[in-house]
DNA sequence: AGCACGCCGACT
DNA sequence: GTCGGCGTGCTC
């Protein structure tokens, strides 16, 4: 089959999904033929992993004998964009580029041959004899879905011979699982929706893109209910009418139903999801779909990016300012930001969508480097709703009362009137601190420096960073006092409190993403956007793109929070959500209006949110980080240091501060504590480094961190770009 | 990530 | 006297 087998590469550069920087060498066995991109399986200690070939030589470059490769899958190389993506990322990150093929192989099954499957279920019939074993397999098995044998017996904590006792028994029956499921291919004429003039325009310019077939970032920028999900979806069957493959990015948030089903109704077909929740046989069907090219559409969260596409062509990320995007744990990548490179690497057009844009997204608007389509409101209306700012330092409120009079008789007209108010506040749970009022402690997280959350509903103390959870006492733990134990602020749950006192008349209901999820929160949105209830109080959940038709009110409690925060993003942060909140207002026939509680009135931000002038709050916080030298218009790392013992990561990071090295353009600010100082247990220490946009922040911490090991408890982690400042 | 090697406590 | 806890280090 070879021509020449003299010239034959005899070694494979294999990258394992494993913290390592560089590929390892492999043998390729006589009768091999092997690619760069293939999925191979080599041996690495006593076991087998799987590798991806990332380069083949004709000879080993040492004399060490080399172990040979041992088997090839039979499925299609990942594509050489695809490895280009993977070393970018792990140069751009300073993560090893092994780590990151991880996040491309996290599909349990691919790599394992089709199987037949039997599963099993539940009946209606009761097995003859009952023990413990059996009663725990059938309560698992009544709740979910058909299960393996051997998945059941593990969910159950017991043997097969236990789920195949009840089958014989006929508690169980035994289903074909079907095999994995072709991908249909879309319609694109399926189903058109009739767009208006603006979004006619508007998707007639992102067509043009998509037919460049080149690199082309474009902004879609409209406000909420200016239909720009209609735009975009001409964007992307634009896309795969030249044959690619599309990528709609969405915060995991919004991967709702309604949301899918408006994309298959669109294209006639299911689209491939792909998200937290989808099952492990499901996402084996993805990823293969993905990777032999069948599955056209996927809609997803941040990590199918790293799907194996085939040929993808098209990247739509919604939502493109969601800190949501940004990766904290593992490889922290943001995904906005990747899908631009990617976009860059494979030469095709990325749009970015959004009524409340990032201002990095604006700055390369501003410089030029991406295009900019925008939205005007199908109904005309401004930008925002009527604005108001309550001026809290102005107007007195009883202890424990967070609702102002002016807030108070705006609600009472709206709900009088028969419309809908809504009550937003970002804060979970019942009060945020509660303190001793005998001995003034603090109720805190025993593994985290951050006060415990009251949830009264559950009646239970939670730790918002690592979920602890323990009873509320009685008595304070600090001094046994009894009965002494102050709620201080407000929550959600104690906000509804106060709404149900003094809104007696009113039907009311909390939307906390901690008091329900799924099903739960499909039925109160539905419910809310029926008009059962006409005044909710709600988190940041109710801010993100429902629809509430009667809803003509929306009071902010606290607009103060993010900007309050150490976070550079606050300003950006309280834009976004005020102008999404503010949103929610109005949406149907009926003009709204906003109502925003503020102890800091004067603050260039309110002060441009009630005007509702975006381009003025914009140009405020382009002069704010241009002086601060902060990103777009700088570059940002942070360097978190972390340990079990307080002096000994106390230690470790000074020593790494004394061997920073000096350069132009680059300050390092720290060590110092981070903003939360302890996070399970981990006490953490953090330095920023800022540098100018010419210089090369990676090859800076590189240089800094080639020598350092940590050792013991002791960890370092590198944020490029950091977002969430935690 | 696994899986081994390796050095200190409670058990047949 | 061993079994076993998981800290450290290696895998082409």
């Amino acid at each position: 089959m070879t021509a020449d087998s003299a010239t034959d590469p005899k070694v494979a550069e294999v990258l394992l999904p494993l913290a390592l920087e560089g590929a390892y060498s492999y043998g390729i066995p006589d009768g091999m033929t092997l690619r760069p991109g293939d999925f191979v399986a080599v041996p690495l200690g006593p076991r087998q992993t799987i590798g991806v070939v990332w380069a083949l030589k004709a000879e080993a470059g040492t004399d060490k004998k080399l172990r040979d490769v041992i088997g090839w899958f039979d499925m299609p190389a990942l594509s050489e964009t695809h490895r280009k993506f993977i070393d970018w990322l792990s140069a751009y990150y300073l993560e090893p580029a092994g780590n990151v093929l991880r996040m491309v192989l996290r599909a349990p099954g691919a790599f394992e041959p089709p199987r037949e499957q039997i599963a099993y279920r539940a009946t209606e019939s009761v097995p003859k004899r009952m023990t413990p074993q059996r009663a725990r397999v059938l309560e698992i098995a009544r709740e979910g879905f058909a299960m393996r044998a051997a998945e059941l017996a593990e969910a159950a904590g017991v043997g097969t011979s236990v789920v195949k006792a009840l089958a014989k028994d006929g508690a169980l029956e035994a289903v074909a699982l079907p095999a994995l499921r072709a991908f249909t291919e879309p319609d694109l004429n399926a189903g058109g929706f009739t767009l208006s003039k603006d979004q006619a325009q508007a998707a007639q310019a992102l067509r043009a893109v998509v037919a460049q077939r080149q690199h082309k970032v474009m902004l879609l920028d409209g406000v909420t209910g200016s239909g720009k999900t209609e735009v975009y979806f001409e964007a992307m069957a634009a896309a795969l009418a030249a044959g690619v493959q599309v990528l709609l990015l969405l915060p995991e948030i919004a991967l709702t139903g309604p949301f899918l089903e408006r994309v298959e109704k669109r294209f006639g077909c299911e689209p491939a999801q792909w998200h937290s929740d989808v099952r492990p046989r499901e996402r084996e069907r993805v990823w293969r779909g993905v990777a032999d090219g069948t599955a056209r559409i996927v809609v997803g969260a941040r990590s199918a990016l790293f799907l194996p596409w085939k040929k993808l062509g098209l990247i739509v990320v919604d939502e493109e300012h969601e800190s949501a995007y940004k990766q904290d744990e593992g490889v922290p990548y943001h995904a906005r930001d990747m899908a631009v490179l990617y976009g860059a690497l494979a030469k095709f057009p990325v749009v970015l969508s959004s009524a409340t844009p990032s201002l990095e997204t604006l700055v390369n608007v501003d410089r030029g480097r991406y295009g900019v389509v925008k939205l005007k409101d199908r109904h005309g209306r401004p930008e925002l709703p009527e604005i108001g700012l309550i001026d809290m330092k102005s107007v007195a409120l009883e202890p424990g009362a967070w609702i102002s009079q002016p807030l108070f008789e705006q609600v009472e007209a709206t709900l009088a009137s028969g419309d809908q108010a809504l009550l937003f506040l970002n804060r979970r749970g019942y009060a945020p601190l509660t303190l001793c009022r005998a001995c003034g402690h603090r109720l805190e997280c025993p593994n985290c420096a951050a006060s415990l959350v009251e949830h009264r509903f559950r009646r239970q103390l939670m730790c918002h960073h690592c979920g602890h959870l323990e009873p509320m006492p009685q008595a304070c733990p600090h001094c046994g006092v009894h009965g002494k134990m102050v709620p201080v602020g407000p929550g959600v749950e104690r906000l509804a409190e106060e709404a149900a006192l003094r809104f007696p008349e009113a039907r009311i209901t909390i939307l906390s993403s901690d008091l329900s999820r799924g099903t739960l929160l499909r039925d109160g949105l539905r419910d809310v956007a029926e008009g059962h209830y006409n005044l909710v109080i709600g988190t940041q959940l109710v801010a993100k793109g429902h629809h509430f038709p009667h809803l003509t009110l929306v009071g902010v409690v606290d607009a103060d929070l993010a900007l309050e925060s150490s976070d550079p993003r606050g300003g950006e942060r309280t834009w976004a959500l005020m102008a999404q909140v503010a949103g929610r207002a109005g949406r149907g026939a009926k003009p709204g209006a906003a109502l925003v509680q503020t102890y800091l009135p004067e603050h260039p931000l309110m002060k441009a949110l009630r005007k509702g002038d975006r381009d003025s709050y914009l140009d405020q916080e382009k002069i704010i980080r241009e002086t601060a030298g902060l990103p777009p218009y700088g570059r940002l790392a942070a360097i978190i240091i972390s340990g079990t013992d307080a002096h000994e990561t106390e230690r470790f990071a000074r020593n790494i501060g004394m061997i920073a090295p000096l350069a132009e353009g680059v300050t390092v600010l720290g060590p110092a504590q981070a903003p939360i100082s302890i996070v399970r247990g981990r006490h953490r220490i953090r330095f920023l480094v800022k540098a100018t946009r010419e210089v090369n922040i990676q090859g800076f911490l590189r240089l800094w961190l080639k020598d350092v090991k940590p050792k013991g408890s002791l960890a370092l982690q590198v944020d490029v770009d950091p977002y969430n400042f935690l």
